[in-house]
DNA sequence: AGGTTATTTAACCAATGAGCTAAGTAGATG
DNA sequence: CATCTACTTAGCTCATTGGTTAAATAACCT
């Protein structure tokens, strides 16, 4: 039961609708109700994609009188964003050319001091046979 | 059930053994066998979870001997970017700042949505701008 | 041909998930 | 209070998913 975050966040997001409905809620803060009316579905099954929401941390829910207004959460929208940014390079260009001067940057930065890394690295478990691999052949 | 791209994006992405998988070959391109070594799990298992995401457009596989090499496939990581751009604005502090000069012009826009309106959603625009501009401070 | 290695397919099972209807709760209002 | 509106919970289906073991395929190597 206990998933972690980043997957029931993206289990949450696997749903047309509910994608649809955070698209919606991407124009404002609204009711249950009106969330519901784009859909042909029952009120409680729009009721439980949610909850689901709310517990991946995609919204938040206020009280108002009778009303549990809906709204955009930005927390796990970015832990998803900060997961996608280990792949960017994979297809952003301008990343890459960013990455590579970042890269020179940091070369030269430790050239001038040199590191002193007592870094807790624990777990070696995927023991990569070749550290870095480059050299794709990929548009 | 033929899902949506995006739905099964999502939802390939929503395990924590193929998301491994795919950190894994961001590392470089590699065998099943290779893949399945961290995991306590069988083989047969660790192939499904390449189906999984092969079917998600996440990764392609080549052929080689009895080999069946694995590496990234940028397609669907850029259609998840993409969607996730929407909703940018919620959480990316440089985006917003950019993004300012139309904010002001839509203010009357956003205001609060009291859930009793009745109002149409007659504005589908969302408010996104076309250029994708992205400054990332990563590490 | 026969064997070894790499990987997939088949058949099964337990658990989850998305939908339904019917009933329950909470707050506003007559 | 009684009722209406806005939701949520409960209980039930049915399909999908993540895992298993056993068997099949595929390519290489004697």
């Amino acid at each position: 039961m206990p998933l972690d975050p980043l997957s029931s966040t993206f289990a949450a997001l696997a749903d047309p609708t509910r994608r649809a409905i955070l698209a919606r809620l991407a124009l404002g803060e609204t009711s249950v109700m009106e969330l519901a009316k784009p859909f042909d579905m029952s009120l409680p099954a729009i009721s439980k994609h949610l909850k689901v929401l709310e517990h991946a941390g995609l919204i938040s829910r206020g009280r108002e009188a009778q009303w549990r207004p809906c709204r955009i959460a930005p927390d796990s929208f970015k832990q998803v964003d900060g997961w996608l940014g280990n792949f960017r390079r994979f297809w952003d260009e301008s990343f890459n050319r960013l990455d590579g001067l970042l890269e020179e940057m940091k070369a030269e930065e430790a050239a001038k001091a040199p590191p002193r890394s007592n870094r807790k690295v624990s777990n070696p478990k995927v023991r990569v046979t070749k550290e870095k691999q480059r050299g794709r052949t990929r548009g």
